[in-house]
DNA sequence: TCTGTTTAATTTGTCATACAAATAAATAAT
DNA sequence: ATTATTTATTTGTATGACAAATTAAACAGA
């Protein structure tokens, strides 16, 4: 039986978002079937026609499957669509579980130094004023501690805006889908309250480098921007990128 | 007026793909309306039920936006999900602009060392019998004019299984999503009509490399493949990665 | 003529119901 | 026991009606 949380208007987009959570969290397990859908749209007071809509957004995403006479089966992470924006958005809850936070952080080893050395050599004025703008609002930080912390949607913004610099299509699209777990990276990174002085010196020297169309300096400058976040988290890794997973098996 | 091809059966995968291509090839513009749900039914002799689950998947994908009193309006590449499989399997009409291919070969030239890389540390028993069979298939040619040619769909899975023996969930999907595209680099590197010794060479060297749990030797070797792969599209790429796309300018 | 408000028209969104199609499970026939 | 047939269940599609949202038009007032 699922509910919606209390005071929680029951719309199409809530429903997804209880549905999808469930399953992102393991609450709803794999193969488990989903109620058919004449009592689902029962339980949760609409339409037929609305919980249809709701499984046709869900499949769309990989979340499950659906058959005739089967009814409606949760699928395996091997089948969910990660890099779906909303999808990343709800998965804060298995964020924490190395497997996929580790997978996030090698992609974004991946991707973002050398979207960095792109937008050196293809940023445009646009593109500068935005990367520039959102360093600067990094900088806005209430220093209620004397601690040094960080604007944290600056932060996502300005790698934001570094991917859509680097002109090319797919980047900008990682970028939409990396937001949400940069979110939560940056989050997490933030919570284990660590001085960020380091970690905004790298960060002025990706602008600086991009500024001055250096793709070398603004690659190495992003790797260490990102080998900062990783020390943040306290993440043991190593290896040409990220070696294994802490001797994690793979499944 | 959408008209399906003579043919071809009417059900909802066809008319979603109709829709799909002509947007993707510019047949229909950005911001070009849509008929409303009832016309386009009749044009098409489905019910609106129908449309209405056409549109749904259209819209996740992000090609076309719905409002009430206004439509169905036609949505700009930049809104275009281009990781999703489906849709770049039906982008091979656009696949030959240079802005769309450059993109694309930028984003393996970025993504698949790494994960060769990564396959060398991680790649498992299973895996690494995947990478060797598809191997061994790709040397199943038919040399009919005695120049060396390689069997397409097996070159394709071996990029394939590297990439998933990197381990990582989201270069995984990312597999996926180039998979399509994969398959139109490929088989326009054939049409090429070039002789793919050397290219089958990288492809070994890989191998060995995977096998030897040589990871740098596996990132040099992927390189060398795709290396391959562009000079054989006759691109002009040069830069830290590929530098700017022929002088084009983005948007 | 211009401006702001109200009204009407259009289009998507939701609901209810009925039936078709597919498939798994139960049953009967050999 | 095996195979074919029937039956039941569940999703898929069709239809018609109304709700909600939003644009466009009509209109009133200055």
């Amino acid at each position: 039986m699922l509910f919606l949380p209390a005071g929680t208007t029951v719309n199409k987009k809530n429903i997804i978002e209880l549905i999808a959570r469930k399953i992102l969290e393991g609450k709803l397990k794999t193969n488990e079937v989903l109620p058919n859908e004449i009592d689902f749209s029962a339980q949760l007071g609409v339409s037929r026609t609305m919980i249809r809509d709701v499984l046709k957004s869900l499949e769309e995403k990989g979340l499950i499957e659906r058959k005739t006479n089967v009814g409606t089966r949760v699928l395996s992470i091997h089948s969910w669509n990660l890099l779906d924006p909303e999808i990343l958005q709800w998965s804060s809850g298995i964020l924490t579980q190395s497997r996929f936070l580790l997978s996030l952080l090698e992609l974004r080893l991946i991707v973002e130094p050398q979207a960095a050395a792109l937008a050196a050599i293809r940023a445009n004025d646009s593109d500068l004023m935005d990367i520039r703008g959102n360093f600067a609002r990094m900088l806005d930080v209430e220093t209620e501690t004397g601690q040094m912390t960080l604007n944290t949607e600056a932060d996502i913004d300005f790698h934001r805006a570094i991917i859509k610099a680097s002109g090319n299509l797919f980047l900008s699209q990682l970028g939409g889908a990396i937001q949400g777990a940069l979110h939560h990276t940056i989050y997490l990174s933030n919570k284990a309250n660590i001085d960020h002085r380091a970690s905004l010196e790298c960060h002025r020297r990706v602008l600086f480098a991009i500024e001055n169309r250096n793709s070398e300096d603004a690659y190495a400058g992003m790797c260490c921007v990102l080998r900062n976040t990783i020390n943040d988290l306290k993440l043991q890794v190593s290896g040409v990128i990220l070696s294994d997973f802490n001797g994690e098996t793979k499944g």
